[in-house]
DNA sequence: ACCTGAACACCGTTCAAGT
DNA sequence: ACCTGAACACCGTTCAAGT
């Protein structure tokens, strides 16, 4: 039964309320609450006073890197591992995307200051290209192909959570009698394969990008 | 040498300072000027107070929507009734990112509340859908290609805009050697082909999903 | 070492008061 | 009709004072 080592000198230990992690915890649950993230608000979470964290982080912003990070790290990328090339990336974007949309109201996070940060996370972009080198693609044309997949992923997700009206002919609908009748279409099939007007485009998209770029590996 | 009509009554006719397109002109000016975005600073620039915008506007959001109308509206579509369909594409997702990137501090708007809004463009819309038609597509899968290329498009933009360093292996390069070579190949590539590395991401990545998209429609 | 209260400069928005 | 000054509730951050 031991205690926590006596320092020299002192009273009683005193274990702190708040630890970055704790702050950054607490963060990630009010974002994904939805409403305003302040740190007045977010201290009231923690039963502590603003000027509490900065005991621990250096400031907001850091907090949002905190958010961002943890967010990015449920991606895994063992599947280059497992599966041939073009399955392997099919997975990996899936899962990208899906990390992304569990956390609808922190998307704007990555927007701003566009994602990955920490180790983890090398190690992630480490099995990716071996995966592609395995797959017999160049060197210099890895790069660029993995960015694409992520701008594109990235855009998903920002699609995904987006308000369903913006792509609505609305009242004018008459004007545009082409557009209305291909949104109306897209209704209609998204509906009939039990998908969202957002996942539809993503695996059309990913589809026609993974084809491609096979195509284009293979040439 | 006419003046404006007198109202009844009215004393000296008194034009006023102020104007939603004057307000929403200098927003996009003070954003484009990067730092910081605030209605004080806005006001500093017309020497005016703030209270006075919202004689004009309901808020910092309305602003801000202006802003993204003006923008937005800068894209065209007409080459669709010009070029085949794949050119029409590839140009029209050029200018769309072009748009975009020619007001790096203003893409966050976009990442939020994402895209389009007003009149004008779903008259481009109408353009492009029509070219989709033109070229074969059946209506149902248009709509899905289109939120795709768009999606790719806007994920491009903030990619482009990002800090060149958030993919660079830095100190840990050793613990992924595969990686860092390829990021290596991938700026030697980039220098030689005179496109900075965004780019090069962007057309590997469109060149792909038209190819895909092509493919998938004549299927 | 860590939490707090007070203070700071700034934010967007409202509204009665001016002209 | 349109601009303003004053006020409001809130924001992130600093820092001396406590323990």
């Amino acid at each position: 039964m031991t205690r926590p080592t006596a320092r020299r000198g002192a009273g009683r230990p005193r274990t702190p309320v708040l630890s970055r992690d704790r702050i950054v915890d607490a963060a990630l649950e009010l974002i994904d609450d939805g409403g305003t993230f302040s740190l007045g608000l977010l201290a009231e979470r923690l039963a502590v006073k603003p000027s509490s964290f900065y005991n621990h982080i250096s400031g907001k912003d850091d907090i949002l890197a905190g958010v961002q990070e943890r967010i990015t790290d449920a991606i895994d990328a063992g599947m280059f591992e497992r599966l041939p090339w073009a399955d392997a990336v099919v997975e990996w974007a899936r899962a990208y995307r899906a990390a992304f949309v569990a956390h609808p109201h922190a998307i704007a996070l990555f927007a701003t200051a566009p994602v990955m940060g920490a180790g983890r996370t090398l190690r992630m972009y480490e099995q990716v290209v071996t995966g592609f080198r395995a797959a017999g693609w160049p060197l210099e044309a890895i790069i660029p192909a993995i960015v694409a997949i992520e701008s594109f992923v990235l855009g998903s997700a920002l699609d995904a959570v987006a308000p369903a009206t913006i792509l609505e002919p609305g009242p004018d609908a008459e004007a545009v009698p082409l557009f209305a009748a291909a949104v109306s279409a897209r209704d209609l099939r998204a509906a009939a394969e039990n998908m969202t007007a957002a996942d539809l485009a993503f695996a059309t998209g990913l589809r026609a990008m993974i084809d491609g770029l096979a195509a284009s590996a293979s040439r």
